[in-house]
DNA sequence: CTATGGATTCTTTTT
DNA sequence: GAATCCATAG
């Protein structure tokens, strides 16, 4: 028990210890939420509650893993739910799926499918004046409870056709999207009693986690699910709140008190992550927003080194400066996982990647080209899901004519259409060999699919790994692939997640699976012991922490993004988005901005970001870049960035003496060659022996 | 039916 | 610049 309220506030000691009823903890970045949550478990856990009644809610995977290991080093955690909103829905739907008219295998629909089966609508209807990302945001909006009731219209009129076609086909095919997932929960919890009682007892204490990101569906399920005693502890900070465009309301965290009379709540405003300087600008720029409670993040920490701005030519060069300061880093002797890079659209991240990879520093990517939805990754399991759900009609139009066999596009047409006139799915037809009789020459290699999916449908569910590598073999899917290494790798790797979950979760079989990578986006903590610098968007930062951060594309129309412009409410929560980046440094702090991007592939003038304007200059270190400051890297014709480093980085022999900036005089230890770089050992005279990269070390003889 | 190249369109952020 | 769509040749 003492373990659990050492290094502990008043304010976090009273959330830890809070008995029963309504909890709300406000807490600004930085000010120790994820330990009070992961404490207050414990702390139950203590007090006799059971585990299999605690179930911890977040938005993300990351955090839902972070949360679990963090409890998981206190108690023992077996039976505590800790997921995301929608891996607990999943979960659940499995369960209790067929209540509400479900089988129990439904597929779990992704963003590509659902644009893909949009787009299918809008063609066979004809709509052509729609455009499918215009219907897809329609649908969520509906769906999340969010549609202004707007003007009726002609063209409402068709997007409310194509959006009721679309789920009659999702229904058809029992398959469900992201947005029905947490549908069908609340659907569930309101019409059968006997669940919601069930998962209510599930919930004896509910702990949510971002409460601000929210949105009115998800507040639905939270209601319903916490049940008359109400034991429900919320955390958030409505200066976090980056999810407005998902439906997320602060007005359920600023509401919280009214919504649960009686509910206490506690207030972390004391900052344990970050230097003075950091906060200050957090502050500064957090200040901004209007209708907000104004509060100021404090800290005890060391005042720190000023945060950087750094002026760039491009992004060229600006990946160019990233790669430089990261080197800096890393000769001052910091490992590569303490330094992250943030942008705020994936696409970014090329740039930096190439210059990341040509600097020869090591790093790897949050949540980018994700892996589960990469091509051959989709197509093998597509093959699994047209196995295990029959009726899952996305997923055997994907395949049918991957690898190859000779069935184009006028056979799927025909296969379609005969399964709607007999309103059975297009795969069931393949039983059929009357059905068959008309599709003349494709029913040879029609009838060799039906055998292989006969075959994988017959294949034991229980292991994973087991399952897919058979699929692999039995589609010839390897050798279809095989001048195209990277593919196949994947194919590979695919498989090793399978495998690796089965030992996860042994009881989960290949429709566990399934639904697990259906929510999750890549192979997550898949090198975590690398050492390697972090790239990512900033939405993904969101609950991270570094000592050592560099913000890129700090320009108008980038950050805050173009499509936020028009709205005063979304260039508000573009800050809340700057802020969240800031905060999550807990030393060093680096924005970027160029003079000029590229748009559409023209180099285009672009102005700084309003919220560097916001910065007092005083917390500023500026350093301007232009063609002759280069640190070694130059913008070359083709506007590729050559990173080359110094007149060829000099070579050191064990056993001289060599002077670094920082580090003063020492002694050659090592030199060694380690992907890609080189790396060498010093024993210098005070600071002790490092190992710093060679190119960055800026190192001198003598 | 498939492969190819040229025209077209496109851009937030996540589950 | 890149991904995707579409028309045309093989």
């Amino acid at each position: 028990m003492e373990a659990i309220l050492r290094d502990v506030n008043d304010e976090q000691r009273a959330a830890i210890t809070h008995g029963e009823g309504p909890l709300l903890v406000v807490a600004g970045a930085g000010s120790g939420k994820t330990r009070v949550i992961t404490r207050r478990i414990a702390w139950l856990a203590g007090l006799g509650v059971a585990p299999a009644s605690i179930c911890a809610l977040t938005f993300t995977n990351k955090a839902s893993r972070e949360m679990r290991e963090r409890v998981e080093a206190l108690v023992p955690a077996r039976d505590l739910w800790v997921c995301t909103f929608h891996g607990f829905a999943a979960r659940v739907l499995r369960r209790f799926g067929e209540r509400i008219g479900y089988a129990g295998e439904f597929t779990i629909c992704d963003t590509e499918d659902r644009t893909r089966l949009l787009k299918e609508i809008l063609k066979e209807l004809h709509f052509d004046e729609l455009r499918v990302g215009e219907v897809a945001a329609a649908l969520t909006r509906t769906k999340n409870g969010l549609e202004r009731p707007g003007a009726p219209g002609y063209r409402a009129e068709r997007v409310t056709r194509v959006m009721t076609l679309y789920q009659e086909r999702l229904r058809a095919q029992n398959a469900m999207d992201f947005d029905d997932l947490l549908l069908n929960l609340v659907r569930l919890l309101q019409e059968d009693e006997e669940a919601r009682r069930r998962l209510q007892a599930r919930a004896g204490h509910l702990l949510v986690d971002e409460y601000q990101d929210t949105n009115s569906v998800q507040y639905t399920i939270l209601t319903l699910l916490c049940g008359p005693e109400r034991n429900l502890c919320a955390t958030g900070d409505p200066d976090q709140s980056i999810y407005r465009w998902r439906g997320a309301t602060i007005r359920n965290i600023l509401d919280f008190e009214r919504d649960f009379p009686g509910a206490r709540v506690v207030t972390l405003d004391r900052n344990y992550r970050s230097t003075k300087s950091i906060l200050a600008v957090a502050n500064a720029v957090i200040r901004h927003n209007r209708g907000r409670r104004e509060k100021d993040l404090r800290t005890d920490n060391a005042e720190g080194i000023r945060v950087r701005e750094i002026r760039c030519l491009d992004e060229s060069d600006e990946a160019i400066a990233a790669a430089a300061t990261v080197g800096r880093w890393l000769a001052a002797g910091r490992p590569a996982n303490d330094v992250a890079i943030f942008y705020r659209v994936n696409a970014q991240s090329r740039t930096i990647e190439r210059v990341l990879t040509s600097a020869g520093i090591p790093y790897r990517i949050v949540g980018a080209v994700e892996f589960f939805r990469r091509k051959e990754v989709k197509d093998l399991l597509s093959y699994v899901r047209a196995a295990r759900n029959p009726s899952d009609e996305i997923a055997f139009r994907r395949i049918l004519n991957v690898p190859p066999r000779g069935l184009g596009e006028r056979t799927e047409g025909r296969l379609v259409e005969l399964g709607r006139a007999r309103g059975v799915a297009a795969r069931a037809l393949l039983a059929d060999r009357s059905a068959l009789a008309g599709l003349g020459r494709a029913r040879r290699a029609l009838g060799e699919l039906a055998e292989l999916l006969d075959r994988i449908a017959a294949l034991p569910p229980g292991d994973p790994g087991v399952f897919l590598e058979t699929v692999a073999d039995l589609t010839g899917y390897r050798s279809f692939l095989a001048d195209d290494p990277e593919r196949l790798a994947n194919v590979e790797e695919l498989i090793n997640a399978a495998a690796e979950y089965a030992l996860r979760e042994p009881s989960g079989g290949v429709d566990g699976f399934l639904q697990e990578n259906a929510l999750t986006s890549d192979v997550d903590g898949y090198d975590a012991a690398a050492e390697t610098v972090t790239l990512m968007t900033t939405h993904s930062a969101k609950g991270l922490e570094f000592p050592c951060v560099l913000v890129t594309g700090l320009m108008e129309e980038i950050f805050p993004h173009a499509l936020s412009l028009a709205e005063p409410e979304e260039v508000e929560e573009e800050r809340r988005l700057f802020y969240v980046a800031v905060t999550r440094a807990r030393e060093e702090l680096a924005l970027l901005h160029a003079a000029s991007r590229l748009r559409f592939g023209v180099p285009t003038p672009s102005l700084p970001s309003r919220f560097l304007d916001e910065i007092p200059d005083a917390l500023l270190e500026v350093e301007e870049r232009g063609r002759d400051l280069f640190l070694g890297g130059e913008v070359g014709e083709t506007g590729e960035a050559e990173f080359q480093v110094g007149e060829g980085a000099p070579s050191f022999t064990v056993g001289e003496r060599v002077r670094h900036d920082h580090f003063g005089s020492g002694r050659v230890a090592a030199v060694a060659s380690r992907g890609g770089t080189v790396r060498i050992t010093i024993d210098f005279d005070r600071a002790g022996r490092r190992e710093l990269a060679l190119e960055f070390a800026r190192l001198t003889r003598g």
